[in-house]
DNA sequence: AAACCGAGTTTCACTGTATGAAACTCCTTC
DNA sequence: GAAGGAGTTTCATACAGTGAAACTCGGTTT
């Protein structure tokens, strides 16, 4: 590995002190932040500042994220790859589970598979990018309602619950309280409910205020996916979520999101 | 003036070498763009990824702009001051001209006031934020219809052209002329239309496309506000969009007025 | 009004770090 | 298998980045 840049080093570390809480800052409570003294500082925020990503409120003194960072996400975000983003993902939790796995959003009263692997193995699920399902009946579909408002998810299901399976939920009252212990424990459960011999396990990506963004899913053949399976699946699904948050981040998230929900993908 | 850091100044040089258009470059075209030799580059290049401000495809090996950024312009939008961003531009362009000035976005077919700066003189124009006028007989208005197809134009007059004053704009035909001629010399001008005795003069902010992102205009009573003066001052409103542009850039603009009308703005 | 304080800004001598030429390693292509 | 091209590592050197300290400029306290 190269040796990083110190100096540069530095100065990302500046920008990262800005957040969501902490919008302005003034140079002493940047330079105690960071450690550094406040002349290493101040020669770091002029030349940020001369590059327009910081500015300084005159009347106030303090720093604020540049104008530049909206530029620079907006390409970004444009050159994200919709289709393919992401697959290493999936990839992973596949190799980790050897189950087809699958990522979702949801749109309106149904989930949009947005990136599938399939499993490796010779009895597996075929499943496809782009293709929608209802979302009461399947375990993307609820991990997704069971984090939405009771009222929200009344309006969901108004749309209408076809009866697909033996399984396939009936009542709304059965439905909720399904939706409550999913919200409980952290993850959906689908058993043979849409299709029969086939079961899968969601869990959610939340944002902080636990608004659902993704669900991230294994599904597979009923004989394999017995609920000790799936539980301990579990596990493996949530570190992947984990690691996407991580590397992405919940704004980028949301703002996938939105751009894919908003092209009307499909593939 | 503090010396800047040389290492920083370049780092970030990098960074801008990212565009709309050139979204993803390898090593070498950076090192080509910035004029550095490869290794201080891919010294760079590794600092700025490891703090995610940039990502590798591990494909092609080339270098997108990282998610960071999404973060970042999330928390720079959200503390841009609605009501304030505008002043020091709107403070120079009263200065400038000694007029009340103001600026506009579209809100339907109506222009909302975002800011303003009264003349310090004696006799002025009182204008407040948070204001809505009709669109198609004001010079911040017709600033943007002229920019906008014929059918939304037409949409928009179809809400209704009520009859302000004698030189309110009654005649579509007429209208449809004045607003040709308005974005062949690219500003607009309302005398005395939607009140009388009161003059105004109107140059919109333009995207690359020539969508109409925003109108600033000065306004004054019609006495001191003859054609000549009028044109006089258009000179110093497009040097102060310029302004504008260059310090916020048009991509932060547009976010900024969509939260502004999002926000269903009014003070 | 003098003394004080805290925040920001500038100076300057020192040294450790960023630098870039060159060497090296994989690739692909001829 | 030689040639070329892209990325990566090495290393000696110079000078760029550093940080202590001094300075400036408001505001506040004594």
């Amino acid at each position: 590995m190269t040796t990083p840049i110190r100096s540069l080093d530095r100065a990302l570390d500046i920008l990262c002190c800005f957040t969501q809480e902490e919008h302005s800052l003034s140079l002493t409570q940047i330079s105690d932040l960071v450690n550094l003294p406040k002349s290493t500082t101040y020669r770091m925020l002029s030349s940020l500042e001369g590059k327009r990503f910081l500015n300084r409120d005159n009347l106030t003194g303090k720093y604020h994220l540049g104008y530049q960072f909206i530029d620079m996400a907006n390409i970004a975000l444009q050159d994200i790859d919709i289709q393919n983003w992401a697959l290493p993902f999936l990839e992973k939790l596949s190799a980790d589970c050897g189950e087809t796995v699958d990522l979702a959003v949801l749109d309106q009263n149904q989930v949009i598979y947005i990136g599938v692997v399939e499993s490796k193995q010779r009895v597996k699920i075929a499943a496809s990018v782009g293709q929608r399902l209802p979302a009461f009946c399947t375990a993307s579909g609820k991990a997704f309602l069971a984090f939405l408002s009771d009222s929200q998810v009344t309006s969901i299901l108004n749309k209408g619950m076809p009866v697909y399976t033996p399984t396939t939920p009936r009542l709304k009252e059965k439905l909720f309280t399904d939706l409550r212990m999913t919200r409980e424990r952290g993850y959906a459960i689908s058993e043979q409910e849409y299709e029969t011999d086939i079961n899968a396990v969601a869990v959610p990506i939340l944002d902080r205020s636990m608004r659902p963004i993704l669900a991230m899913s294994a599904v597979g053949p009923a004989y394999r996916f017995s609920n000790e399976r799936m539980v301990a699946l579990v596990g493996s699904i949530r570190s992947v979520n984990e690691a996407i948050v991580n590397e992405i981040g919940i704004p980028a998230l949301k703002a996938i999101v939105s751009k894919i929900v908003n092209s009307g993908f499909s593939i």
